[in-house]
DNA sequence: TATGAATGAGACTTCATTCAT
DNA sequence: CATGAATGAAGTCTCATTCAT
């Protein structure tokens, strides 16, 4: 094993993070078994994180990058708001069904912890947001999304019907597909922001 | 002791429960300072209530049963499906303004707890949809609502809309107005139903 | 078991501190392995004491206590100072000798603490400075101790004395018998402090 | 590489290990923090010194050996047992004056280790007390101190007056200037021990 | 029914020491 | 010799729950 930090070895540990979290919760899952699971020892965690809070954070922050990467990714293709708006919420949903338990890690566990954790994550969420702003000023520049509505509010109001929805698949033991859903969603958000 | 009395102290631990899981969160309140709080001692807690998780369902059963009740005094008054959304919309986030502490309670905290506590929050919440989708039946039957859409989908979409918007207010140390964004809210909600 | 806090367990409790910190030293000295001695739960040990230091300060209060008590008690037969000095140093050492185990915990390990335990430590021994402080003073008043040079550095000599060929006494298992050298030690002091 | 190099890496660690623990005291000193203030590897610390204790004791032994060298030079000039007494407790008592931080590492740091590592600090501290017993001999045969008690309980009466006030001086701050006592306790030590 | 002292499992975290590189 | 990532035992402390009174 090299004696320099292993990247793999923190890896290995948020992947385990992520997999004990989703399973027991943030305040339930303890140190003791995300080692085990990533199969190191207790102390090595915090040679790499500095606390259960930090682990969290950065578990967080990991699994966020990796979606939105994609969405960005998928973004370049496209110029038409609406389109790109139907990316997201496409993309956004898949990624969920086929990774659901990371879905439930950020649907439900991410938010059983602390407030001053609850507060990080919403900084962490404003890439998303900003993604969604930028397309949204575009859209009403080109008078193509309605501009009587505070841009916010209609951001607030995409992400939370995709997030409600999402939450909810995963609180129904995702029984139906989550991605029949998208053309529904995707037609409910349209109406509310054409202009 | 009579059984009047029984009741007092079961709400005044409710009470309780409320007051400082909204502050300390699920995990971080503990069971003897609900009872400090409460004015009883910690055994006294188990005569009521099974164990701590027992305390926080029935504890959440309590405060959505006042706000559903004040929403269905409100209802009657109303015959028209948009108007009565708008009761429904108005009266929830009214009810958040005015009691921010309880609007922690719901918003943020009862989501720290265990995937069983989760589900049966959800079994609770079908008074709430179940209310919703009457009205939402209505509209259609009545022309008035689209039929295009699962109206699951719809329910979810306004009830998502005002819960993240709540849960938004709530994180932002509630600096802004709350009920001045009522108006907004509406207007983007009847947009996406009207037929 | 009476259900409200019982002062024989308190007193259990510091009795099996004084031994265990006596024998490992305060670092070294764990909750786990007093709780174990007491013959209480580790928990127990909670509910009387908030944390390990205050069961150290008040185990120390607690010994302080027993010997000032017993000098308090020997001082009222006497009226000269000379002669209450010597009562302080034969009682201080006596009690030493016949309880090399408390020896131990207050030469050695007590020392062994954090500096703001010992700073506390520091406060406490203000009553036997006192007592001193006083003895001194009234000397000086009545002729019999000198008077030019600072009164806390006289005491500072006295208790000096005493503690280290205590300590050493300590280090060197005992093995001489402490109550030969009081008079060496009185004597020493006395040609220091007369006048 | 070079013997000589070995020795300034070896001194280092010594140097680090002063402050650290002049600051942190013995148990909370970590190799960790050692290690990094001396510019090496945790591992290295191993090469050197067997443990932590031995790397305490080796600690001591090097900052004695700077003490006692500077008194031994100073006793050079002198022949007078008195005037050699006084050059002991002024030398000490500057010495302390001067490192602050040394001080705070003999005086309360030290003293927070095992009884095995008191023990072995007893030992190295036979120099300092093996200086001072010389003195008192060649002044017990000119005649010019007391012969009528035990050398050693007089070797400790002026060690541990000194001690105890140093002490003092550091727990207090170091408010007050230490030199400006030097005069003082001499006088009393003279009292003590003229014959 | 009400009490609250007692419990003890289990949580997070630290850190001296090792050993492969 | 030097390194520093990895280890894992051991530590302190919390807290839901019980049960004798």
């Amino acid at each position: 094993m090299s004696k320099y930090k292993d990247f793999e070895k923190e890896s290995k540990i948020i992947q385990a993070a992520v997999t004990v979290i989703s399973e027991k919760g943030y305040f339930k899952a303890s140190i003791t078994e995300i080692a085990k699971i990533a199969g190191v020892a207790e102390g090595t965690i915090y040679t790499y994180f500095k606390n259960k809070e930090d682990l969290l954070i950065r578990s967080f922050e990991n699994v966020l990058d990796t979606i939105l990467n994609k969405i960005r990714d998928e973004l370049l293709c496209q110029s038409d708001p609406f389109s790109k708006i139907k990316i997201i919420v496409t993309e956004h949903t898949l990624f969920m069904e086929k990774n659901p338990q990371i879905a439930n890690f950020l649907q439900i566990q991410l938010r059983q912890s602390s407030l001053s954790i609850r507060q990080k994550i919403k900084d962490i969420m404003k890439s998303y947001y900003k993604i969604l702003g930028e397309i949204l000023k575009d859209g009403i520049n080109r008078g193509m999304i309605r501009s009587d509505v505070d841009i916010r509010i209609i951001g607030h109001m995409i992400f939370g019907t995709v997030d409600l929805i999402i939450t909810s698949w995963v609180l129904s033991d995702k029984k139906d597909k989550l991605s029949d859903k998208i053309d529904n969603i995707y037609k409910v958000i349209l109406s509310a922001l054409k202009s």
